[in-house]
DNA sequence: CTGGTTGCAAACTCTTTGCAATCCT
DNA sequence: AGGATTGCAAAGAGTTTGCAACCAG
């Protein structure tokens, strides 16, 4: 949480209690969220500043944006680890999966991939019953 | 071309001429296309009948959906290859990609996946001098 | 103090729909 | 003929921005 803060503050950007709200937000949620989840969980918080203060964290590189097969766009913090995720139509579970074939793809067609969307959508073990 | 306007015939729609020129529209484009491109290229079809036509083409199973990592929705006609993209963020190229994780995913997750996104953006070759 | 930030409201853009006129079959 | 379909226009939904009041540094 601290290496959070630290780079808004070295971003120069101030301290705020709007942005502290969405980084815990973010912080305490496990998976990724949407503008308007983000918005609900920050009471007292105006949904315009949940989308400046998300682009600000996206733009000084904290939080990255995940396209899902849902075509909701979420964000979540960026961690060390670079994951892609699975997402159940039926009760909403989102989890991780520890593929990535960035590198792959990248020596097959020479291009320099700059982004890339990796999400999958079904009915988790659970649902299918 | 005749087994796609056969598919529109068996789904009891009829053969009206937005619909012809929106599928002559998909079946000579190489490429997937945003309901925009689409409307543009089809003179004197108003873009609510794109917007309806694309959506009568996806229900019937003719067309797919697919979202890039520029986070637009384009389209494109089914073809018997299930198939990838990539896109160069500079000149717009978009070339496909001969794989997909599907199976391997279902192995891992033990989810019954209904829906996946699988795209690239970055330079190709030939905009990254 | 003072420029960066917020909340509010409004402007935009994109998507979706109601309806009368029109078109396939 | 008669229901499906279209074009137009407008309603919705989601995104983005201007601005005066406000706050962190």
């Amino acid at each position: 949480m601290e290496k959070y803060l630290n780079v808004i503050k070295e971003s120069g950007a101030k301290l705020t209690n709007p942005r502290k709200k969405v980084l815990h937000n973010l912080f305490t949620a496990n998976k990724p969220l949407t503008l308007q989840e983000i918005h609900q969980n920050c009471s007292r918080v105006d949904f315009a500043s949940v989308y400046r203060t998300i682009k600000l964290f996206t733009e000084i590189n904290l939080v990255e944006e995940i396209t899902f097969a849902d075509n909701k766009t979420r964000y979540e913090l960026v961690s060390k680890l670079h994951h892609h995720h699975i997402i159940c139509s039926s009760c909403g579970e989102i989890s991780q999966l520890p593929i990535c074939l960035l590198s792959e793809i990248e020596s097959f067609t020479n291009y320099k991939i700059t982004k890339h969307i990796l999400e999958f959508m079904g009915l988790c073990p659970s649902c299918q019953n």
